[in-house]
DNA sequence: GTTGACATGTTATACTGTAACGCTATATCC
DNA sequence: GGATATAGCGTTACAGTATAACATGTCAAC
């Protein structure tokens, strides 16, 4: 099974990967310690895991991975540490592809929206812009209070549109 | 197993049920016929099914009202009535939940946004408004082109808002 | 009435996710 | 330090969701 070195790139324009990644850990630890909430070995190994991979990963890759170092190798282990993550606005889950990535602005309040390359598989987390006070503004008219939001487009990313036609796996 | 007439109701005013459903069904027969595309037996069916219940509806529980009605019992009968139906604009599949429903509104293009209460299951289509330029935004700054999109929320309608703190029963 | 394309029926299996139980580690209180 | 409470982890077992692949049937065009 190889790395994932070879794997498209979360967001679709090259990047200090190892600075983000670190950056992002860091703010992990600040805001886990601020709630009083606990980053285990194993939630640490997740969300490492997710970083270091940098594209969405299923659930079963992640419990993989947790397994080649030493933990648990039931779908559970890896899926409570995924949910906290998640709980924690740490990671992010993109249901179109049974998948969780981390998340490239923790901290931040959003209501995060992913743009999904049908073609390389890349996703990236698209800037929010007025898409949260767009959906608040539908929901209102509803009288509906929204509590968590879910925004994924599948489409092509600039790379795979400019070699459209040619060598591209589809997702369908 | 019970029917479904005291399933929440798709949107989450009242309204004239068998009116909406009719329509829809008036209006899938012409898109299709002008698209050249067949609606054949079960794809009709499931679509009735799917106005009939009002409501979203696994890809198991249609096959079970399929079954019912002397269709095939395997899984792939309804996925693939389903995701024809899809294709055609017809039918939203609603992820969060794994489930699908019938299109209020076909033919009109529409990145269709859902607002599911987690208190009573009630799923409704919110209106677009601004919500597809708002994407469509996001994505053009990272030069993204969008083919399909999933919107989703998860909260509390009115009716359950109401009602908060009382005998509701959650979805987590 | 044969051909070809599309749709359905069926078998089998893969993938995704969770309930429940017991044990272990950590924190807290005395 | 030792008792107690709580949260997290490991594991078993299973439930729920989805698809690949192939056989059969149906329909329209020629």
């Amino acid at each position: 099974m190889p790395d994932d070195h070879s794997d498209p790139d979360l967001a679709f324009a090259p990047h200090d990967h190892a600075r983000c990644a670190g950056d992002a850990m860091a703010r992990a630890e600040t805001s886990l310690a601020l709630g009083g909430q606990r980053l285990t070995a194993v939630r640490r190994r997740t969300l490492q895991i997710l970083l270091e991979s940098h594209r969405a990963l299923g659930a079963y890759e992640v419990l993989d991975r947790l397994v080649a170092d030493g933990y648990g190798n039931q779908p559970p282990v890896a899926y409570r540490a995924l949910e906290f993550l998640e709980e924690q606005g740490l990671v992010h889950r993109i249901r179109r592809l049974n998948a969780f990535t981390a998340c490239m602005h923790p901290g931040e309040v959003h209501a995060p929206a992913f743009l999904i390359c049908r073609a390389c598989h890349a996703v990236a987390e698209a800037p929010a812009g007025t898409l949260g006070a767009a959906l608040q503004a539908a929901a209102d008219t509803l009288h509906f209070t929204i509590e968590r939001s879910t925004i994924e487009a599948v489409g092509l990313c600039p790379a795979c549109k400019a070699t459209a036609g040619t060598a591209t796996r589809g997702i369908a």
